[in-house]
DNA sequence: AACTATTAATAACA
DNA sequence: TTGTTATTAATAGTT
Protein backbone atom coordinates (compact mmCIF):
# COMPACT_ATOMS: atom_id res chain seq x y z
CA UNK A 1 0.00 0.00 0.00
CA UNK A 2 1.03 3.46 -0.50
CA UNK A 3 2.55 5.31 -3.53
CA UNK A 4 4.24 2.23 -5.49
CA UNK A 5 4.49 -1.24 -4.77
CA UNK A 6 7.14 -1.61 -1.74
CA UNK A 7 9.08 -4.81 -1.90
CA UNK A 8 9.43 -6.54 1.74
CA UNK A 9 13.03 -6.24 2.25
CA UNK A 10 15.42 -3.75 4.65
CA UNK A 11 14.72 -0.34 4.04
CA UNK A 12 18.59 0.71 4.06
CA UNK A 13 17.68 5.01 5.03
CA UNK A 14 17.52 4.81 8.40
CA UNK A 15 15.02 7.93 9.03
CA UNK A 16 12.61 6.22 6.26
CA UNK A 17 13.13 3.01 8.53
CA UNK A 18 12.00 4.62 11.93
CA UNK A 19 9.41 6.00 10.15
CA UNK A 20 7.72 2.70 8.60
CA UNK A 21 8.45 1.23 11.46
CA UNK A 22 6.60 3.64 13.76
CA UNK A 23 3.35 3.21 11.41
CA UNK A 24 3.25 -0.48 10.94
CA UNK A 25 3.80 -1.24 14.37
CA UNK A 26 0.62 1.05 15.07
CA UNK A 27 -0.99 -0.86 12.33
CA UNK A 28 -0.34 -4.52 14.20
CA UNK A 29 -0.97 -3.12 17.11
CA UNK A 30 -4.69 -1.70 15.76
CA UNK A 31 -5.07 -5.09 14.05
CA UNK A 32 -4.31 -7.07 17.19
CA UNK A 33 -6.83 -5.11 19.06
CA UNK A 34 -9.14 -5.66 16.11
CA UNK A 35 -8.89 -9.66 15.88
CA UNK A 36 -9.67 -9.66 19.65
CA UNK A 37 -12.66 -7.77 19.21
CA UNK A 38 -13.83 -8.88 16.24
CA UNK A 39 -13.13 -12.57 16.63
CA UNK A 40 -13.17 -13.16 20.50
CA UNK A 41 -8.97 -13.86 20.26
CA UNK A 42 -6.23 -13.19 22.48
CA UNK A 43 -3.29 -11.79 21.75
CA UNK A 44 -0.06 -11.14 23.05
CA UNK A 45 2.46 -8.71 21.15
CA UNK A 46 5.64 -7.77 21.88
CA UNK A 47 7.34 -5.66 19.63
CA UNK A 48 10.37 -3.57 19.11
CA UNK A 49 12.85 -2.19 16.29
CA UNK A 50 16.41 -0.73 16.35
CA UNK A 51 15.53 2.06 18.82
CA UNK A 52 15.32 -0.39 21.82
CA UNK A 53 12.25 1.28 22.72
CA UNK A 54 9.71 -1.87 23.28
CA UNK A 55 5.89 -2.27 23.00
CA UNK A 56 3.42 -5.01 23.82
CA UNK A 57 -0.49 -5.68 23.27
CA UNK A 58 -1.69 -7.76 25.21
CA UNK A 59 -5.69 -9.07 24.56
CA UNK A 60 -7.46 -7.50 27.80
CA UNK A 61 -8.74 -11.22 29.34
CA UNK A 62 -5.38 -12.59 29.74
CA UNK A 63 -2.08 -11.04 30.56
CA UNK A 64 0.96 -12.20 29.11
CA UNK A 65 1.61 -14.89 31.93
CA UNK A 66 -1.66 -16.08 31.10
CA UNK A 67 -0.47 -16.35 27.36
CA UNK A 68 2.58 -17.63 27.98
CA UNK A 69 0.98 -20.61 30.15
CA UNK A 70 -1.22 -21.50 27.41
CA UNK A 71 1.54 -21.27 25.15
CA UNK A 72 3.35 -23.71 27.46
CA UNK A 73 0.58 -26.21 27.58
CA UNK A 74 -0.57 -26.07 23.68
CA UNK A 75 3.08 -25.98 22.01
CA UNK A 76 5.04 -28.26 24.45
CA UNK A 77 8.12 -25.85 24.41
CA UNK A 78 9.04 -25.05 28.42
CA UNK A 79 9.69 -21.82 28.35
CA UNK A 80 9.90 -21.37 32.11
CA UNK A 81 12.10 -25.02 32.16
CA UNK A 82 14.42 -23.90 29.43
CA UNK A 83 14.92 -20.67 30.85
CA UNK A 84 15.96 -22.13 33.80
CA UNK A 85 18.45 -24.84 31.92
CA UNK A 86 19.72 -21.79 30.36
CA UNK A 87 20.87 -20.04 33.19
CA UNK A 88 22.14 -22.61 34.93
CA UNK A 89 24.20 -23.83 32.32
CA UNK A 90 25.45 -20.37 32.16
CA UNK A 91 26.04 -20.39 35.92
CA UNK A 92 28.19 -23.59 35.30
CA UNK A 93 30.03 -22.36 33.01
CA UNK A 94 30.95 -18.99 34.33
CA UNK A 95 31.84 -21.00 37.85
CA UNK A 96 34.36 -22.56 35.28
CA UNK A 97 36.09 -19.95 33.95
CA UNK A 98 36.00 -18.70 37.63
CA UNK A 99 37.84 -21.74 39.01
CA UNK A 100 40.27 -21.42 36.64
CA UNK A 101 41.26 -17.75 37.08
CA UNK A 102 41.27 -18.93 40.91
CA UNK A 103 43.82 -21.34 40.12
CA UNK A 104 45.98 -19.04 37.85
CA UNK A 105 45.85 -16.84 40.56
CA UNK A 106 46.89 -18.97 42.86
CA UNK A 107 49.57 -20.29 40.89
CA UNK A 108 50.96 -16.69 40.00
CA UNK A 109 51.06 -16.42 44.13
CA UNK A 110 53.71 -19.39 44.14
CA UNK A 111 50.91 -21.48 45.91
CA UNK A 112 49.56 -25.20 45.00
CA UNK A 113 52.41 -25.37 42.53
CA UNK A 114 53.67 -29.09 43.28
CA UNK A 115 51.15 -30.14 40.49
CA UNK A 116 53.15 -27.50 37.86
CA UNK A 117 55.72 -29.16 35.32
CA UNK A 118 58.74 -27.62 34.49
CA UNK A 119 57.34 -26.10 31.52
CA UNK A 120 54.88 -24.84 33.51
CA UNK A 121 56.80 -23.37 35.65
CA UNK A 122 58.50 -21.39 33.49
CA UNK A 123 55.74 -19.86 31.78
CA UNK A 124 54.79 -18.17 34.94
CA UNK A 125 58.13 -17.25 35.99
CA UNK A 126 57.65 -15.44 32.85
CA UNK A 127 54.58 -13.97 33.67
CA UNK A 128 55.87 -12.87 37.24
CA UNK A 129 59.16 -11.64 35.68
CA UNK A 130 57.04 -9.59 32.76
CA UNK A 131 54.35 -8.09 35.63
CA UNK A 132 57.13 -6.58 37.79
CA UNK A 133 58.62 -5.05 35.30
CA UNK A 134 55.88 -3.33 34.33
CA UNK A 135 54.31 -2.97 37.30
CA UNK A 136 58.31 -1.67 38.69
CA UNK A 137 58.37 0.72 35.66
CA UNK A 138 55.36 2.39 36.68
CA UNK A 139 55.99 2.59 40.23
CA UNK A 140 59.24 4.15 39.05
CA UNK A 141 57.17 6.89 36.72
CA UNK A 142 54.88 7.67 39.85
CA UNK A 143 57.74 8.75 42.01
CA UNK A 144 58.84 11.55 39.26
CA UNK A 145 58.13 15.12 40.11
CA UNK A 146 56.11 14.78 36.57
CA UNK A 147 53.74 13.03 37.58
CA UNK A 148 53.12 14.55 40.75
CA UNK A 149 52.90 17.92 38.61
CA UNK A 150 50.45 16.07 36.11
CA UNK A 151 48.09 14.43 38.33
CA UNK A 152 48.52 14.97 42.20
CA UNK A 153 49.83 18.16 42.58
CA UNK A 154 46.78 19.76 41.38
CA UNK A 155 44.58 17.01 43.48
CA UNK A 156 46.48 18.82 46.42
CA UNK A 157 45.80 22.26 45.68
CA UNK A 158 42.24 21.62 44.92
CA UNK A 159 42.30 20.13 48.39
CA UNK A 160 44.00 23.39 50.02
CA UNK A 161 41.72 25.35 48.25
CA UNK A 162 38.64 23.69 49.96
CA UNK A 163 40.17 24.24 53.44
CA UNK A 164 41.00 28.27 52.52
CA UNK A 165 37.50 28.71 51.55
CA UNK A 166 36.24 27.04 54.83
CA UNK A 167 38.60 29.09 56.67
CA UNK A 168 37.10 32.07 54.66
CA UNK A 169 33.72 30.99 55.62
CA UNK A 170 34.34 31.13 59.35
CA UNK A 171 35.91 34.66 58.87
CA UNK A 172 32.88 36.07 57.35
CA UNK A 173 30.75 35.05 60.31
CA UNK A 174 33.08 36.77 62.79
CA UNK A 175 33.09 39.33 61.04
CA UNK A 176 29.14 39.49 60.39
CA UNK A 177 29.20 39.57 64.46
CA UNK A 178 31.42 42.14 65.21
CA UNK A 179 29.63 44.17 62.77
CA UNK A 180 26.39 43.45 64.70
CA UNK A 181 27.05 43.99 68.26
CA UNK B 1 -11.49 -3.26 4.00
CA UNK B 2 -14.26 -5.44 1.88
CA UNK B 3 -17.62 -5.05 1.36
CA UNK B 4 -19.11 -2.84 2.85
CA UNK B 5 -17.30 -0.72 6.08
CA UNK B 6 -17.11 -3.19 9.48
CA UNK B 7 -17.71 -2.40 12.80
CA UNK B 8 -15.39 -3.54 14.90
CA UNK B 9 -17.34 -5.49 17.37
CA UNK B 10 -17.74 -8.72 17.78
CA UNK B 11 -19.28 -10.81 14.79
CA UNK B 12 -21.80 -12.92 16.45
CA UNK B 13 -22.20 -15.63 13.36
CA UNK B 14 -19.91 -17.99 14.84
CA UNK B 15 -18.98 -19.14 11.53
CA UNK B 16 -18.29 -15.81 9.75
CA UNK B 17 -16.31 -15.25 13.26
CA UNK B 18 -14.11 -18.63 12.74
CA UNK B 19 -13.57 -17.23 8.90
CA UNK B 20 -12.35 -13.86 10.04
CA UNK B 21 -9.76 -15.23 12.72
CA UNK B 22 -8.41 -17.36 10.33
CA UNK B 23 -8.14 -14.70 7.47
CA UNK B 24 -6.68 -11.68 9.69
CA UNK B 25 -4.76 -14.02 11.78
CA UNK B 26 -2.75 -14.65 8.67
CA UNK B 27 -2.84 -10.76 8.24
CA UNK B 28 -1.42 -10.17 11.20
CA UNK B 29 1.62 -12.66 10.99
CA UNK B 30 2.43 -11.31 7.57
CA UNK B 31 2.04 -7.79 8.52
CA UNK B 32 4.81 -9.09 11.60
CA UNK B 33 6.85 -10.71 9.33
CA UNK B 34 7.31 -7.57 6.71
CA UNK B 35 7.90 -5.11 10.11
CA UNK B 36 10.71 -7.71 10.91
CA UNK B 37 12.43 -7.41 7.53
CA UNK B 38 11.55 -3.60 6.19
CA UNK B 39 12.39 -2.29 9.93
CA UNK B 40 14.86 -4.62 11.57
CA UNK B 41 12.51 -5.05 14.00
CA UNK B 42 11.90 -7.72 16.64
CA UNK B 43 8.45 -9.52 17.24
CA UNK B 44 7.06 -12.02 19.46
CA UNK B 45 3.23 -12.56 18.60
CA UNK B 46 0.87 -15.27 20.18
CA UNK B 47 -2.98 -16.03 19.23
CA UNK B 48 -5.24 -18.02 19.86
CA UNK B 49 -8.90 -18.11 19.03
CA UNK B 50 -11.71 -19.60 20.67
CA UNK B 51 -11.02 -22.54 18.76
CA UNK B 52 -8.28 -23.06 20.97
CA UNK B 53 -5.86 -23.17 18.46
CA UNK B 54 -2.61 -21.51 18.81
CA UNK B 55 -0.43 -19.59 16.54
CA UNK B 56 2.65 -17.98 17.36
CA UNK B 57 5.37 -15.50 15.41
CA UNK B 58 8.77 -14.56 16.37
CA UNK B 59 11.29 -12.89 14.61
CA UNK B 60 14.02 -14.68 13.71
CA UNK B 61 17.34 -13.54 15.48
CA UNK B 62 15.54 -13.86 18.67
CA UNK B 63 13.43 -16.46 20.40
CA UNK B 64 10.57 -16.05 22.43
CA UNK B 65 12.70 -16.46 25.54
CA UNK B 66 14.95 -13.60 24.57
CA UNK B 67 11.82 -11.43 23.97
CA UNK B 68 10.47 -12.43 27.69
CA UNK B 69 13.96 -11.68 29.05
CA UNK B 70 13.79 -8.06 26.88
CA UNK B 71 10.20 -7.68 27.96
CA UNK B 72 10.99 -7.93 31.70
CA UNK B 73 13.93 -6.07 31.69
CA UNK B 74 12.44 -2.69 29.60
CA UNK B 75 8.99 -3.09 31.55
CA UNK B 76 10.17 -4.28 35.04
CA UNK B 77 7.29 -7.00 34.65
CA UNK B 78 8.72 -10.06 36.53
CA UNK B 79 7.47 -12.98 34.38
CA UNK B 80 9.57 -15.79 36.17
CA UNK B 81 9.32 -16.74 39.75
CA UNK B 82 11.84 -16.24 42.71
CA UNK B 83 13.60 -19.32 41.79
CA UNK B 84 15.14 -17.86 38.36
CA UNK B 85 15.14 -14.55 40.37
CA UNK B 86 17.96 -16.68 42.57
CA UNK B 87 19.66 -17.87 39.45
CA UNK B 88 19.68 -14.39 37.75
CA UNK B 89 21.51 -13.01 41.27
CA UNK B 90 23.97 -15.46 41.56
CA UNK B 91 24.76 -15.09 37.85
CA UNK B 92 25.27 -11.24 38.49
CA UNK B 93 27.00 -11.92 41.46
CA UNK B 94 29.59 -14.26 39.60
CA UNK B 95 30.31 -12.05 37.01
CA UNK B 96 30.96 -9.43 39.02
CA UNK B 97 33.55 -12.04 40.83
CA UNK B 98 35.05 -12.76 37.75
CA UNK B 99 35.58 -9.29 36.50
CA UNK B 100 37.51 -8.37 39.57
CA UNK B 101 39.39 -11.48 38.96
CA UNK B 102 40.42 -10.67 35.56
CA UNK B 103 41.02 -7.44 36.41
CA UNK B 104 43.82 -8.64 39.43
CA UNK B 105 45.20 -11.08 36.47
CA UNK B 106 45.77 -8.10 34.15
CA UNK B 107 47.35 -6.27 36.63
CA UNK B 108 49.54 -8.44 37.54
CA UNK B 109 50.35 -9.45 33.94
CA UNK B 110 51.60 -5.49 33.87
CA UNK B 111 48.50 -4.28 32.16
CA UNK B 112 45.67 -1.74 33.26
CA UNK B 113 48.11 -0.37 35.67
CA UNK B 114 47.72 3.23 34.98
CA UNK B 115 44.99 3.68 37.67
CA UNK B 116 46.53 2.07 39.90
CA UNK B 117 48.32 4.18 43.23
CA UNK B 118 51.34 3.85 44.48
CA UNK B 119 50.31 1.73 47.68
CA UNK B 120 48.73 -0.66 45.25
CA UNK B 121 51.78 -0.74 43.08
CA UNK B 122 54.20 -1.99 45.69
CA UNK B 123 51.37 -4.27 46.98
CA UNK B 124 51.14 -5.74 43.31
CA UNK B 125 54.87 -5.78 43.53
CA UNK B 126 55.09 -8.02 46.77
CA UNK B 127 52.62 -10.61 45.38
CA UNK B 128 54.91 -10.87 42.58
CA UNK B 129 57.80 -10.92 44.34
CA UNK B 130 56.99 -13.71 46.39
CA UNK B 131 55.19 -15.46 43.86
CA UNK B 132 58.19 -15.46 42.18
CA UNK B 133 60.46 -16.54 44.70
CA UNK B 134 57.90 -19.98 45.33
CA UNK B 135 58.07 -21.01 41.24
CA UNK B 136 61.61 -20.43 41.47
CA UNK B 137 61.99 -22.66 44.35
CA UNK B 138 59.48 -25.43 43.27
CA UNK B 139 61.56 -25.20 39.99
CA UNK B 140 65.01 -25.42 41.73
CA UNK B 141 63.41 -28.22 43.46
CA UNK B 142 62.49 -30.16 40.47
CA UNK B 143 65.79 -29.80 38.82
CA UNK B 144 67.55 -32.11 41.85
CA UNK B 145 68.03 -36.00 41.55
CA UNK B 146 65.40 -36.23 44.27
CA UNK B 147 62.44 -35.47 42.02
CA UNK B 148 63.53 -37.80 39.45
CA UNK B 149 63.62 -39.98 42.05
CA UNK B 150 60.25 -39.26 43.62
CA UNK B 151 58.68 -39.00 40.34
CA UNK B 152 59.66 -39.38 37.61
CA UNK B 153 62.02 -42.40 37.28
CA UNK B 154 59.51 -44.76 37.93
CA UNK B 155 57.58 -43.68 35.23
CA UNK B 156 60.54 -44.30 32.86
CA UNK B 157 61.03 -47.73 34.63
CA UNK B 158 57.33 -48.50 33.67
CA UNK B 159 57.92 -47.39 30.48
CA UNK B 160 60.90 -49.89 30.10
CA UNK B 161 59.16 -52.93 31.24
CA UNK B 162 56.30 -52.66 28.82
CA UNK B 163 58.70 -52.26 26.03
CA UNK B 164 60.48 -55.34 26.95
CA UNK B 165 57.08 -57.15 27.77
CA UNK B 166 56.48 -56.48 23.93
CA UNK B 167 59.64 -57.79 23.11
CA UNK B 168 59.12 -61.31 24.75
CA UNK B 169 55.62 -61.71 23.88
CA UNK B 170 56.93 -61.49 20.22
CA UNK B 171 60.34 -64.08 21.60
CA UNK B 172 57.50 -66.34 22.69
CA UNK B 173 56.05 -66.47 19.20
CA UNK B 174 58.59 -67.29 17.57
CA UNK B 175 59.85 -70.12 19.62
CA UNK B 176 56.18 -71.78 19.21
CA UNK B 177 56.86 -71.30 15.51
CA UNK B 178 60.58 -72.81 16.02
CA UNK B 179 59.13 -75.84 17.87
CA UNK B 180 56.29 -76.04 15.56
CA UNK B 181 58.34 -76.79 12.55
C1' DA C 1 2.49 15.44 11.79
C1' DA C 2 -0.83 15.73 7.67
C1' DC C 3 -2.00 14.54 3.17
C1' DT C 4 -3.12 11.42 -0.82
C1' DA C 5 -2.18 8.18 -4.53
C1' DT C 6 -1.67 3.59 -4.37
C1' DT C 7 -1.27 -0.86 -2.83
C1' DA C 8 -2.84 -4.42 0.46
C1' DA C 9 -6.20 -6.62 3.25
C1' DT C 10 -10.35 -8.53 3.61
C1' DA C 11 -15.92 -9.13 3.99
C1' DA C 12 -19.06 -11.03 1.44
C1' DC C 13 -19.98 -14.17 -1.78
C1' DA C 14 -19.30 -18.51 -4.59
C1' DT D 1 -12.03 -24.73 3.30
C1' DT D 2 -10.24 -22.05 -0.79
C1' DG D 3 -10.80 -18.56 -4.40
C1' DT D 4 -12.63 -14.30 -6.37
C1' DT D 5 -13.91 -9.52 -6.21
C1' DA D 6 -15.78 -5.19 -4.63
C1' DT D 7 -14.51 -2.29 -1.12
C1' DT D 8 -12.33 -0.44 2.69
C1' DA D 9 -7.95 0.15 5.24
C1' DA D 10 -3.12 0.76 5.54
C1' DT D 11 0.60 3.10 4.23
C1' DA D 12 4.91 5.05 1.10
C1' DG D 13 6.18 8.99 -0.52
C1' DT D 14 5.51 13.68 -0.25
C1' DT D 15 4.67 18.37 1.93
Amino acid sequence: MGRGKTEIKRIENSSNRQVTYSKRKNGIIKKAKEITVLCDANVSLVIYGSSGKMHEYCSPKTDLIDMLDRYQRLSGNKLWDAKHENLQSEIDRIKKENENMQIELRHLGGEDISSLNYEELIAYEDALENGLTSIREKKASKCSIDTYIGDEIPKIMRKHELVLQEENKHLMFLVADICDT
